[in-house]
DNA sequence: TTGTATGCGTTATCAA
DNA sequence: TTGATAACGCATACAA
């Protein structure tokens, strides 16, 4: 008897109103993904990889692209609770206003948090990305190289891929029984106009670096454009490494060695650890440490310092 | 007395539950964007544009990235539709299946499309960039520097963007009593191989060309890998011209000529039109018709044939 | 102006 | 197994 049911409903074309089900349920089967900054490839990964993973359980996901401007994300966090999606996948452009934070304790949502510090009495995952294994790969690859006035242009320490670059950056150095020159670390902003600005200023030291590691992807194109401007050549009179692969570093000439990670796979691991609390609310919360790792390419394969000119032709 | 409830309202913290709202208004405040290709930053720009915009009145953007596979996007239509969104922004992988264009005939829902072609009799709003004009200034522009042996390598002629750069390409030949060399057009797919391997086939051709339009920013990665195998130097031995501007074509050396749209703004545009027709349902259809325009650099923007050696010091 | 009832489409519960 | 009923939270229509 409940066959005839079955059998009119798909006869009729019935589908179930998903918003009704939704006020019924309690949840909307939506999970709101905050974004730092979707003109990011990086991000742009992230995005995708969430969505595609989420859509294969079900659920959708909701965009709200905070464009770089930290005082958004408070913002769009209240936005996705008042359309009451059932979990946030938390990528901020700062390292966490207050009010951000507090939102983190709200216990009537999930969380997962994209490579950002997390106070460890919250429940939250996180995704982190293990930035200084790949960065000290990279700088060991310099010193190895000959390099030993190397310069790092990354944003704030606040931010943990930061910090960890930093720390990784440190670590080979010391490896090596080296120091690193000081005032050749800049740890201000992520931003391409920092990374210009930076580079702009280092080269004209008296003692400028041999090599400039780009810590944030976004810099790059600020280091290049203050590179190009000093009608420096990258791989010839400099060694360049950068952060996260993306078609300029691949396609650049020389091409740009860089610490890559999986991105998209970071953003599938979000969306997975996020459903998995949705679908059983006392599972243990997860934390993802994804791998990095240095590829080395001609922009910094090369000794240092340049022993003949021969060498160079090619550039 | 209506004063006494506000206040308590307020005094409690009463926020309306906005999936109640939704089931008894019958709308739900969310808009879908099916997106082609979420990894080509030409369209994660869109998204952000329409992200940013409905975000400012009061909706929100729901995302499903068909990742260049066409069966995927009806399937991802019926998705949006279960989830009774209120409008559709469409950004097909193809031409637009049959499957797809039946459903943009559906009256229950609002489509904007962007860059495609739809059938005139529907009630569909477009966002379509004018990529002849563009296309047609950059064919001039490789004439007028001496060029006669010009290729073009872009996706099938059955999408529209494509259709329309091949007439800008033909159009500038026309306009200055010249005929191009057919054997020089290839244009099956916008895929980065697909640019690869015509460019490396082109460039063995007994006559090759000596200069390449790449009609589609993701067939730029290809058409330079090739270039690259080849051991050829852009701005030197040939001349190259691509679509839509993105970090790798700013700041490659020599930099990348590039026939430019404003895509941030096609998104808005899109996400306007959209909500309009949601606001106003006997609202007017609008077609919106996005300049494009050329911009020459060192890719390009030189004499052919080259006629000292001395000017090509700096490549 | 203020109050009250009904329905949006489900789903869960309880009774038959 | 089957059927009837209530409730999710809001918004609207109508009555007082």
């Amino acid at each position: 008897m409940e066959q005839r049911v079955t059998r009119a409903a798909t006869e009729l074309g019935y589908e179930p109103h998903f918003i009704a089900q939704s006020l019924r349920k309690g949840n909307t089967g939506t999970l709101g993904f905050l974004v730092a900054d979707m003109s990011n490839p990086v991000f742009a990964d992230i995005v995708r990889g969430a969505e595609d993973f989420a859509r294969t359980k079900g659920y959708a996901v909701m965009l709200a692209n905070s464009e770089g401007n930290e005082g958004l994300d408070a913002e769009h966090l209240r936005l996705f609770l008042r359309r009451r999606v059932d979990g946030i996948i938390v990528s901020t452009v700062g390292s966490g206003s207050e009010e951000v934070g507090r939102e983190l304790a709200n216990p009537n949502i999930r969380y997962v948090v994209i490579d950002r510090d997390v106070p460890p009495d919250l429940k939250v995952s996180g995704i982190m990305g293990d930035h200084a294994t790949g960065m000290r790969e990279a700088t060991m690859h310099l010193i190895n190289r000959g390099h030993r006035s190397i310069a790092l242009i990354s944003g704030p320490e606040s931010l943990r891929p930061v910090r960890e670059r930093a720390r990784g950056f440190r670590e080979a150095f010391a490896t090596a029984g080296l120091k690193p020159r000081k005032d050749l670390i800049r740890l201000g902003s992520l931003r391409p106009e920092y990374g210009r600005d930076e580079t702009a200023n280092l080269l004209s030291l008296a003692q400028p670096p041999t090599a400039i590691v780009a810590g944030g992807n976004r810099l790059l194109a600020g280091v290049l454009e203050a590179i190009h401007t000093l009608g420096l050549e990258v791989g010839r009179q400099l060694a360049l490494v950068s952060c996260d692969d993306v078609d300029l570093t691949r396609l650049y000439r020389p091409a740009i060695s860089v610490v890559v990670r999986d991105t998209y796979k970071m953003g599938q691991l979000a969306a997975d650890y996020l459903i998995d609390q949705l679908i059983n609310p006392q599972a243990p919360i997860q934390n993802a440490l994804v791998p990095t790792r240095f590829v080395a390419r001609a922009s910094s394969d090369f000794q240092w310092p340049r022993t003949s000119r021969a060498e160079v032709s090619r550039a």
